[in-house]
DNA sequence: CAGTGGTCTAGACCACTTT
DNA sequence: AAGTGGTCTAGACCACTGG
């Protein structure tokens, strides 16, 4: 929490109102003037909140007529599971825990280069399996520094979503990440997790997720079986 | 072309001065008074320049600090080759032509769809592979509508750059795109080309470009050796 | 034509980093 | 203390969409 900018206090007004439907998919936000007046902020001030949610695919800009309401997205439009056609929505999607959720020290070859702060906090671990319509698709083994996470391995339930426990108990958003991806070769554990035969492909992924919190970073090691689904992603639209 | 932007012209040369060295990796940018004051620019205008350059991946800002150059990564903000440590640069990339462009029909089983005015056109195809020191990393196959595009066969020259090419001949510019990525299997002319054993593992990518000609499209097909380099990206960043 | 978003200016105060 | 980027204001003119 502590203080939020008036943007972003505009930003998430205006967000979760589209989440709930008070502005439709293809209907238009009350200009940048009526905004500007109503929420007392200056026409700069409300384009930096537009702004970001036309980054993230929410709504979508046209001059001369206004701010158009174009998806539900979520934020973070980078490499997601689809099928070929059709997203795949929460419905067909299931998440099984490998490991729980534990307090350790970080691996001794961790991909990422780690902070001081990091390496002094420690990490907690823990690896979920994901899974498309009971096809394993995803071996997701997760890094977490243990740095103001109160309670942490107590009150995450694997079954839920990370982000969303992240931002609920927290009040932490992931903002962007980098990523590495690799074709790799499914080991003994992997290969048992995803339904796979030792020796196939797998699609190796590193992340590092960029969170609001100043020097709190996430990190993931995925391992993704892409026989049947393939990670895809969109990108373009443009700038400020 | 045509009128560009205040903060158009800042980003532009800004780019070019980064991709061309004048400022070095982890080097600062000059402040945004210092280019307000050079650019005799508001800062605010300098700002939208250094946002653009900031969510296309090229500097970080911090701060207290500055905006500090990270990387010399390519425009289009998604999933290109990186070394571990550091960017892959113009020096270290070759190109060897597989096929020239020949114009033909589409192949019978494509990947995306095509719309009608795509199909009647038919597609001009030709395959590249890129190295990166005497590496060979990608081979990549590319289809084109033949749309609008005249003496393209006789004009492009597969040794340069194709987007640049795009851009300088017919004033196309890529503005997005779409892609699937699977982990896959070396076949034997996948091999060959890239070096590898028939069986070892390969990324492969389809793209989905999409232009500032509304109705025009590009599509590639990449096979990826990640033995040595991997794919990588980053997301996010704010904006104005 | 009035209304919209796109660009741009010239200020201001703040939190942060470095010296 | 000086300099940096982050936020914010109150204007201005423009190009574009719609009636």
């Amino acid at each position: 929490m502590s203080s939020a900018t008036q943007y972003q206090i505009l930003y998430n007004r205006l967000k979760k109102e589209i989440l709930a439907d008070v502005y439709e998919l293809g209907s238009v936000l009350p200009s940048e003037n009526e905004l500007s007046a109503s929420a007392n902020l200056s026409r700069s001030t409300v384009r930096q909140a537009l702004s970001q949610l036309e980054t993230e695919g929410y709504i979508v800009k046209q001059k001369g007529k206004g701010s158009i309401v174009k998806s539900k997205s979520r934020a973070l439009n980078l490499l997601s599971f689809q099928g070929f056609s059709a997203t795949v929505g929460n419905d067909h999607l299931q998440t099984t825990a490998i490991q729980e959720p534990e307090l350790s020290t970080w691996p001794a070859d961790f991909f990422f280069e780690l902070s001081e702060l990091e390496q002094g906090a420690g990490c907690i671990h823990f690896i979920r399996v994901r899974s498309i319509d009971e096809q394993a698709v995803m071996y997701e083994n997760t890094y977490i520094p243990h740095l103001n996470l109160p309670k942490f391995t107590r009150l995450f339930k694997l079954k839920t979503s990370f982000f969303e426990f992240l931002g609920k108990t927290y009040d932490i958003e992931v903002v962007g990440m980098d990523q590495h991806i690799w074709a790799s070769i499914a080991d003994i554990e992997i290969a048992n997790q995803l339904g796979l035969k030792v020796g196939d492909p797998v699609l190796k992924i590193y992340r590092k997720y960029h969170t609001n919190r100043p020097h709190l970073f996430l990190y993931s090691m995925l391992f993704c079986n892409t026989e049947k689904y393939a990670m895809s992603n969109s990108s373009g639209g443009v700038n400020a």
